[in-house]
DNA sequence: GCTTGTTGCAACCTTCACTGTTACGACTGT
DNA sequence: ACAGTCGTAACAGTGAAGGTTGCAACAAGC
């Protein structure tokens, strides 16, 4: 499973976002959290947009433009964030049908697919008892 | 999530074989369980390579040679196909360490990591929940 | 109206994992 | 000795993701 971090910077730009308006500022930039991710203005900037469809976040564009949160952290979960940024699903069938005359081929789909859906379930409920609210605490509790 | 299908075939591989054997032979090639999953044989031996190293097939060699179930199917789960066939994690960290001078940069990898730990082990949960019995079971049981 | 700082977005490169393919040596039953 | 199959290396193709550059669009302040 090549994994990816996708879930893992959004979760750190909304956190960033959040710290940032209740220390008292409006807008925080994509140059800003991109400096505290440790990566490319773009990428955030790629990664926020998902988000902004989802609505979770706002952006303001001219001088003085930004990001800023659209819900507080209490009401958005680490499943609002992964429905927004992963789109595809966590176990792919074969890339190439099976043999449908043979008895395996033909049955191993739907079974699969019936399985991986109960999983995927399972992980979505996992996911939505996380609320970015959480992960902000956790991390500022954070022994240094 | 780039998905990958591996866990799929691997499954599909070990049901075929496990049918095969029910049908009274001795072994299976790579050869016919390729044509089932309608892929190359190389791919399929690769994938019974990992799942002999885990413990699950044994292979042999010469004349007449091919794979066979080291364990019954129904002392097999998705899990041990899992583990044998998906080395990483579900989830990423950030691929630079984020800025360690910046609250949430520091706070945010062990935060994100205790989460992702708590999902894996639900998700583990749930594989090792089906049997290749099950599969093999559901697969047959498919309406023609 | 001009300047300035920021988003929005397209284009392209690099990296990486996986799949598919070919080739060939190693092994073993007949 | 032969033939069939595994074991494995080597390499190309594919696709997703991240990184980078460039520039148009926009809006606040002067």
């Amino acid at each position: 499973m090549s994994a990816n971090s996708r879930l893992t910077i959004a979760a750190h730009a909304l956190a960033w976002i959040g710290l940032y308006q209740r220390q008292g500022h409006e807008v925080a930039t994509s140059e800003q959290i991109a400096t505290s991710a440790n990566t490319n203005p773009v990428v955030i900037r790629r990664l926020l947009g998902e988000l902004r469809r989802a609505g979770l976040v706002e952006s303001r564009r001219g001088v003085g433009a930004g990001w800023s949160l659209a819900r507080e952290l209490e009401s958005m979960t680490l499943l609002d964030v992964y429905e927004a940024v992963e789109p595809g699903p966590l176990f792919a069938m074969h890339r190439t049908t099976p043999d449908q005359g043979c008895v395996v081929g033909y049955g191993i789909q739907p079974t699969m697919q019936g399985i991986y859906e109960g999983i995927e379930e399972t992980l979505r409920h996992e996911l939505a008892r996380v609320t970015l609210a959480n992960i902000l605490r956790d991390v500022l509790a954070a022994p240094r």
